[in-house]
DNA sequence: GTAGGGTTAG
C-alpha cells in the first residue's frame, strides 16, 4: 500500500493532499521514510500538530534516534502526555531508565499527569534504579487521579516496590489489588523469604490454596532462593522438604537454589540424597547444578566429593571452576587451587571477577598473603576489574605482612568505585589500618561510614585492642551497646584482650559476668584464655588456675599457653609443669613450650631440669622456626630476621643497642631476661641478644627514621614478653609511638606467649621461589630487605 | 503497556 502510495505523493502538490502527508502508517515502515517525511512536515508547517509530532516522535523513538524524537519534542508549543509517552516508553524499553525519567520530569514540568500507559513504565524505570523515592512521588501522582487502582499500574507498583525492597508498601498494594495470580504470589513469596518470614511465607501459601491459586515451582525456587540469599538457610531446607512433600518435584533450579543452604548447614546426608535424585534425573549436565554441587560438598568438608564431581564435568565452564577453587581452598588444599588456577590460565579459559576473587581469598585465608598481592595485581593487568568482594579479600592479606602501600591502594580504589559505604569493603579496611599500625585511620573509615553493623563496630574494637588502648576498647564498646545492635562474643573478646593487655582486672571479670549475665554470651575458649592472661599478668596465678579448673569444656592450647606465660612471669615452677604437660599433648608439635618451660626452669637455677628439657626438645628433632619481623621505613617494608648480623648497619645497631641497655640498667629496669642472663656465658648473652627479631627492627627503625617518628614493626611468630617490655621501654626513652604486632590470627594469646627461643640460633630464613619472585617482581622494590 | 525462580568470591 505505503509503495504504490509514496511514488504518487511525491507527484501531487502537497496543499491539496497534506492528510497524505501525515499519514504515519504511510512513511512509519522505516526510518529512511520517516527522516524524508519530518523533512516535508517541518516544509509545511505541521510540526505544530501535536498528533503528527506524537507519531514523529514514536517512529524516532522505536528505530532508537533517541535524540531526533528528542528535537521534536522540544519543538512542540504545546505538547501532551501522547508526545512524551512514546519516548518515555522507547527509553525503558532500551534500557535508558534515568533518560526516561528525565522526559518523565519534563512532562511534568509541563504540568502533564501520567496516563495509565506512561505509569508502568515509570514505575518499571523505578524498580530497575531502586528509585525508591520517585517511585513513591509517581505513587502519590497516579493516587491523585485514581489511576492506582488500574490493574496494569498496580501490577508495576507492586514490582516497583518489590525490587526497591519495599515489603510493607508492597504488601499494602497486594492487599488492594484486584486480580491476584501466580505471578504476583510468587513474587511476593520471595519477598518474604528475603526477609526470612516463614510464617508468613507458609500463611500467604494458605492464602493462595484458598483463592484456588497453585503455587508452582517458579513459585517455590522463589521461596528457596530467597531464603538462601538471606542466609536463612534452615528455613529454607524446610521449605524443600514441604515442597517435595507436596509432591512438586525439584527441577535445577530448585537444587542450585536449595543446595547452598544445605552445604553451610553441613547436611552432608541431605546434600548426597540430592545428588542421587538430580543423577537419576539427568541434571547432572547443568553447570549451576554442578556448581551448587561442588560448592556444598566443598562447605561440608567433603574434599573426595569435589574432585569427583568436578573431574567427571568434562565442561570447564568458569562457575564450575570458581566453585572448584573455593571447595579445594576451603579444605586446606589452597597449593592444589593455585595449580588448577595455573591451569585454567593456560587454557585460556574466561576467568572472570569471581575466579580471580575466589583465588585471591582462599590464598589470603591460608596463609599465603604474598600469593594474594601477587594475583590481585596479575589480575588488573588480565583487565579484570575488582570489585566490592574483591577489595575485602584482599585486605586481610595486607593487614597480614602490614603491606600498608598495597592496603592504601586498595582504599583508593574503593573510593574512585564509591565502595565506602559498604560495610565488608569498611570492616575491611578498619582491620587493615588496624593491623599496618594506623589505628587512626581505622576511626576515620569507621567514622566516615554512614550505616555500621556490628562488624564494623567489632573491627574497631579489635584494633584498638590490638593497641593496647583498653579505655578506646571499652569506650566504644559504651557507644555500641547505645545503638540498636546487640554485641557478641567477638566484641566481648576484644574488651577482654584490651583489659588483660593494660591490667584491668575490675573491668576484665566485670565484662565477663556482663557477658552471660546481660547477654546470654555462653563464655567461649577464647573468653576464658583473656582471663587466664588477666589473672596471671596480675600475679593471681592460683585464680587463674582454678579458673580454669571450672571451666565447663576442655581448655585448648590457648588457655594453658596463657597460664603457662603467666608463670614465666612469676617463675611459678608447679602451675608451669601443669600446664606445659597439657601443652606437650595438645601442641606437641610446638617448640615454644620446651623453650618457655626451661626458660622457667633457668630462671629458678635448676639446670639439671633445663638440660632435661633441651635434651627432649633435641632428641624429637624440633628446631625453633627462625624468627622475623618486618619494619616499614618510608616506603619501604624491610625484612629482619632474628641473629642475623650480615646488616650494613651493625656496629650502628649494636652501639645503640647498648645504650638502651644501659639506660634500661640505670632506670631500675629489670626485665626478665636479666634474671635468665645471671648464669649464661658471654657468647649466649650475645645470643639472647641478637635473638629477637622485633628488638632488631625497632633498632634498625629508630636509626632510619627522623626522631618522632613512629614506629612499627609486624612479627611472623607471637612476641614474646621480654621484648614487649623491652619495646616499651624504648617507647618511653625515644619519645616515640612503637606499635608492635604479631600475625598469629589467635588475637588473645598474641603478645603472650613465648615461641620465641633465648638461646637458639636461628636458621637462615629461606623465602620460597614464588614469594621471593613476587616480592622482586611485583613490589617493585618496594620489599627489599636483610635477607 | 506491568509482573515471578538458579551456581561460584567477602
Amino acid at each position: 500500500m505505503t509503495k504504490q502510495l509514496l511514488p504518487l505523493i511525491e507527484k501531487i502538490p502537497q496543499s491539496i493532499l497534506g492528510f497524505l502527508e501525515y499519514s504515519p502508517s504511510c512513511w512509519s515502515s522505516s526510518l529512511s521514510k520517516t527522516t524524508q517525511a519530518h523533512a516535508r512536515i517541518l516544509k509545511s508547517g505541521a510540526q505544530n500538530d501535536g498528533y503528527i509530532s506524537a507519531k514523529l516522535i514514536a517512529s524516532y523513538s522505536n528505530y532508537s534516534c533517541f535524540d531526533d524524537a528528542n528535537l521534536v519534542l522540544q519543538s512542540i508549543p504545546d505538547p501532551t502526555v501522547y508526545s512524551f509517552s512514546s519516548l518515555i516508553y522507547a527509553l525503558t524499553k532500551a534500557k535508558l531508565f534515568s533518560k526516561s525519567l528525565g522526559v518523565f520530569s519534563r512532562m511534568f514540568s509541563y504540568g502533564l499527569i501520567p496516563d495509565s500507559h506512561v505509569l508502568p513504565n515509570l514505575f518499571k524505570v523505578c524498580a530497575e534504579l531502586s528509585a525508591f523515592e520517585a517511585g513513591k512521588q509517581i505513587h502519590c501522582i497516579s493516587c491523585v487521579s485514581g489511576l492506582d487502582m488500574d490493574a496494569f499500574v498496580q501490577g508495576s507498583l507492586f514490582h516497583m516496590y518489590m525490587r526497591c525492597g519495599r515489603m510493607e508498601d508492597a504488601r499494602k498494594v497486594f492487599d488492594r489489588m484486584f486480580e491476584k495470580d501466580v505471578v504476583t504470589c510468587s513474587a511476593l513469596l520471595n519477598g518474604y523469604a528475603r526477609k526470612g518470614c516463614l510464617e508468613e511465607v507458609v500463611r500467604i501459601l494458605s492464602e493462595m490454596e484458598e483463592s484456588g491459586i497453585e503455587p508452582n515451582i517458579v513459585s517455590w525456587n522463589g521461596i528457596l532462593s530467597g531464603f538462601n540469599r538471606s542466609g536463612y538457610n534452615k528455613e529454607a531446607v524446610i521449605m524443600f522438604q514441604k515442597m517435595h512433600h507436596l509432591g512438586c518435584f525439584p527441577d535445577e533450579v530448585t537444587v542450585s537454589s536449595v543446595l547452598p543452604s544445605v552445604g553451610d548447614l553441613e547436611k552432608l546426608d541431605l546434600g548426597r540424597q540430592i545428588h542421587g535424585y538430580v543423577a537419576k534425573q539427568g541434571l547432572l549436565k547443568d553447570k549451576c547444578v554442578i556448581s551448587a554441587m561442588i560448592d556444598m560438598y566443598g562447605k561440608s568438608g567433603d574434599a573426595s566429593g569435589i574432585v569427583k564431581l568436578f573431574e567427571e564435568f568434562e565442561v570447564m565452564e568458569t562457575g564450575v571452576c570458581n566453585a572448584y577453587i573455593t571447595g579445594l581452598s576451603r579444605n586446606g588444599l589452597v597449593d592444589k587451587a593455585l595449580e588448577m588456577f595455573e591451569l585454567f590460565k593456560e587454557k585460556k579459559m574466561d576467568l572472570n571477577v569471581v575466579s580471580w576473587t575466589s583465588i585471591i581469598s582462599g590464598c589470603a585465608q591460608n596463609g599465603k598473603d604474598i600469593e594474594a598481592l601477587e594475583l590481585f595485581r596479575e589480575m588488573q593487568v588480565a583487565g579484570v576489574k575488582p570489585n566490592r568482594v574483591t577489595i575485602p579479600s584482599m585486605l586481610p592479606a595486607c593487614g597480614n605482612i602490614a603491606a600498608l602501600v598495597h592496603g592504601r591502594s586498595a582504599h583508593g580504589f574503593a573510593v574512585r568505585i564509591n565502595l565506602l559505604e559498604d560495610v565488608h569493603v569498611g570492616s575491611a579496611l578498619i582491620d587493615m589500618y588496624a593491623k599496618c599500625g594506623r589505628i587512626n585511620m581505622s576511626q576515620i573509615v569507621f567514622d566516615m561510614m554512614p550505616t555500621k553493623n556490628l562488624v564494623c563496630w567489632n573491627s574497631l574494637m579489635s584494633g584498638y585492642s590490638m593497641h593496647g588502648k583498653a579505655k578506646e576498647v571499652m569506650s566504644i564498646f559504651e557507644s555500641l551497646v547505645r545503638t540498636r545492635l546487640k554485641p557478641d562474643f567477638i566484641s566481648f573478646t576484644s574488651l577482654l584482650s584490651a583489659c588483660s593487655q593494660v591490667g584491668l582486672t575490675d573491668e576484665g571479670w566485670r565484662y565477663f559476668g556482663m557477658m552471660s549475665e546481660e547477654y546470654g554470651i555462653k563464655p567461649r575458649l577464647e573468653h576464658y584464655s583473656c582471663m587466664v592472661n588477666l589473672l596471671g599478668r596480675a600475679g593471681k596465678l592460683q585464680e587463674a588456675y582454678d579458673l580454669i579448673k571450672e571451666m565447663p569444656s576442655e581448655p585448648d592450647s590457648c588457655v594453658w599457653g596463657a597460664l603457662l606465660n603467666s608463670c614465666r612471669l612469676e617463675n611459678n615452677v608447679d602451675l608451669a609443669e601443669i600446664a606445659a604437660e597439657k601443652l606437650f599433648v595438645l601442641e606437641p608439635e610446638n617448640p615454644g613450650t620446651y623453650v618457655l618451660l626451661s626458660n622457667i626452669y633457668a630462671a629458678k637455677g635448676m639446670w639439671t631440669e633445663v638440660d632435661r628439657v633441651r635434651n627432649k626438645m633435641e632428641s624429637l628433632g624440633m628446631k625453633k622456626n627462625p624468627g622475623c619481623s618486618w619494619i616499614q621505613v618510608k616506603n619501604t617494608v624491610y625484612t629482619v630476621l632474628a641473629g642475623d648480623k650480615s646488616h650494613p648497619q651493625i656496629d650502628q645497631i649494636k652501639e645503640k643497642m647498648d645504650e638502651i641497655s644501659k639506660e634500661m640498667r640505670k632506670s631500675g629496669y629489670r626485665p626478665n631476661l636479666d634474671l635468665v642472663m645471671q648464669d649464661v656465658e658471654e657468647q649466649e648473652k650475645e645470643q639472647i641478644l641478637w635473638g629477637h627479631s622485633e628488638k632488631l627492627a625497632v633498632v634498625f627503625g629508630l636509626l632510619n627514621t627522623p626522631d618522632g617518628t613512629p614506629l612499627q614493626v609486624i612479627k611472623n611468630l607471637r612476641i614474646c614478653g621480654d621484648c614487649h617490655s623491652v619495646i616499651k621501654f624504648i617507647s618511653g626513652y625515644e619519645g616515640r609511638e612503637i606499635f608492635v604486632r604479631d600475625t598469629n590470627r589467635c588475637q588473645i594469646s598474641s603478645n603472650h606467649v613465648f615461641t620465641e627461643s633465648h638461646s637458639i640460633i636461628l636458621h637462615k630464613f629461606q623465602p620460597n621461589s614464588l614469594s621471593l619472585s613476587a616480592l622482586i617482581d611485583s613490589f617493585q622494590g618496594l620489599w627489599s630487605g636483610l635477607i
